[in-house]
DNA sequence: ATTAATGCAAACACTTTGCAATGGA
DNA sequence: TCCATTGCAAAGTGTTTGCATTAAT
């Protein structure tokens, strides 16, 4: 995400003025229908195609990435640099992991593959989910 | 996936048979779609309903697992032991990867998770993509 | 003034479900 | 026989798109 929003060089409507400070060190990897829900209050009209089109601009732009570790919809994060996930397979509450791994793939390995990045996602129950018993032994082993 | 399928206790319609000898082995992640398509032709009578409620069924005896690599659709994979993944940004080919990685997480990392799996997951551009041009700028920064 | 962005609603893609008919066990 | 499974079609989600209107530059 860019400091200064003009930088972007996109046409800074209101609607995309507050869909980016929503997002701006928003940690809590929301879907686009979270997006909707929040703004839509303080924005009355914000719609859901403005949401959608927006984040596919903001992420042809660079400025946000797409996550694929809901498997019913996909998340936003602003923070593009480079990071993990460790996800509660009961509540999809997604927290970031900044400790680095070393993934060297061997040459081998790559099935003749150009890579060109690497995620790595832990699955687990966060500890509202533990403390209210809100996870079955299906919860646990699904991982995602 | 299991030896003999009537250990997976289960009716074994000749649907359910189906779906199990084409998941046996079968190193594609192929989605629902794709197994509903590719046994159409030979059981003419296989309906989309029970392509996914079969998988469910699988699922939930443990004998497939849901990968959610691909943002748009799920994968399936007959393969439930621990294992990585490449999947190409283009063509959204997926393939095993069976190198095993070091993902120990720091106790003060997890954020007081009960840590219950992990999965790696490297961003490609396969030799066929590559080779047929078909992979630009984007295809390449996407991680899917 | 130009041209891109908006809101709406319809369309789309994937998945799930209700229900009567069927067929494994 | 009995009850789970099937096929169909309808409904349910999440997402995208066409188009006339609006507004940022």
């Amino acid at each position: 995400m860019m400091a200064k929003y003009k930088d972007i060089g996109i046409k800074l409507t209101p609607q995309r003025l507050a869909i980016l400070g929503y997002l701006e060190g928003n940690k809590a990897h929301p879907s686009a229908e979270d997006i909707y829900n929040d703004l839509h209050a303080k924005y009355p009209t914000m719609s859901f195609a403005t949401v959608y089109t927006t984040l596919a601009t903001l992420r042809a732009k660079g400025c946000i990435s797409e996550l694929s570790i809901d498997p019913d919809k996909k998340r936003f994060d602003p923070n593009t640099s480079d990071h993990n996930h460790l996800i509660c397979t009961s509540c999809k509450r997604v927290v970031d992991i900044t400790v680095p791994f070393d993934l060297t793939l061997p040459e081998d390995s790559a099935s003749d593959f150009m890579i060109t990045g690497s995620h790595v996602e832990f699955f687990g129950i966060c500890p509202e989910c533990k403390k209210n018993n809100r996870y079955s032994r299906e919860d646990m082993e699904k991982c995602v």
